[in-house]
DNA sequence: TTTATAATTGAAAATGATTTTCAATAAGAG
DNA sequence: CTCTTATTGAAAATCATTTTCAATTATAAA
């Protein structure tokens, strides 16, 4: 999508630009899944065959520290990670394929949220939602 | 609550009453805050001080597949559990002192995730909604 | 360009949570 | 009460993740 963008956003961060940094960033820039860490690590040897997986580990951390990236919580484990989308904090995810899209509901939902968060006493500060299904490529 | 339910529940399915499950259901069926194996294990070992952690994780095991505890899923942590509540799969949770309370929003919700999943091309088969902020008592 | 320096690397060791192994114990059927 | 077998806790094993460290390499300065 936008490794690029990405690497500048590392440079101009301080960090420096390597080989592997740059295969990590290619990988989840592009993907449409959420990955593990050693999904990425697979993917990006492709890429970087010298690639070791302490150096993902270290770049994913960077990449979530800057917001390009987001940590994905599913049923079978909480260690994936997507490329995160501004303003679209919902997501559907296909169980089949992994494929992950965004949505927004912010106009239908923020009212519901208001009034649970009323009824309970609580005052919200984050919410997640997530659908899991198939996509309609995997029926 | 309920914990003599959990046990005749444990014992109908061919699992025996031994003090160190019984601890572990006491805390797991009154707590009102999302519990991990090691905060089940410092509560209960005040009903069984010789309570063994692996014990804990084995018994946390068994009531999950029972049905009777639940995996919750937040954004510090995805292996605390609460007792499962039929019918109430939404919840919302203080992040100061850990209460957890369920709430039903199935009539407002589901055509919202009907119209998502069309928009998508996606068939749902489970969701997560969950809502963590400050509790009236944390204010 | 070349050089110098400090960030970055991958491998190996360390950590921390969870699981497995195993001999001793204790629940519960007869 | 006795016997059988599930259950126990401790220790060892495992697995994902983090830390350590000497070697490498990106990049700023000469």
């Amino acid at each position: 999508m936008n490794a690029e963008a990405w690497l500048t956003q590392l440079q101009s961060n301080g960090y420096r630009l390597t080989k592997a940094r740059k295969a990590v960033v290619e990988t989840m820039a592009h993907t449409r899944s959420a990955l593990t860490p050693l999904d990425a690590y697979a993917q990006a040897r492709s890429n970087c065959p010298s690639l070791g997986l302490v150096t993902v580990y270290r770049t994913l951390e960077k990449l979530e520290q800057l917001g390009l990236i987001q940590r994905v919580h599913q049923p079978d484990g909480c260690n994936a990670y997507l490329p995160h989308a501004e303003g679209h904090q919902h997501l559907i995810i296909c169980q089949v394929c992994g494929k992950a899209e965004y949505f927004d509901g912010k106009e239908d939902l923020d009212a519901f949220y208001d009034r649970v968060a009323g009824e309970h006493g609580f005052t919200i500060s984050e919410h997640w939602l997530q659908l899991f299904g198939i996509c309609s490529e995997c029926k």
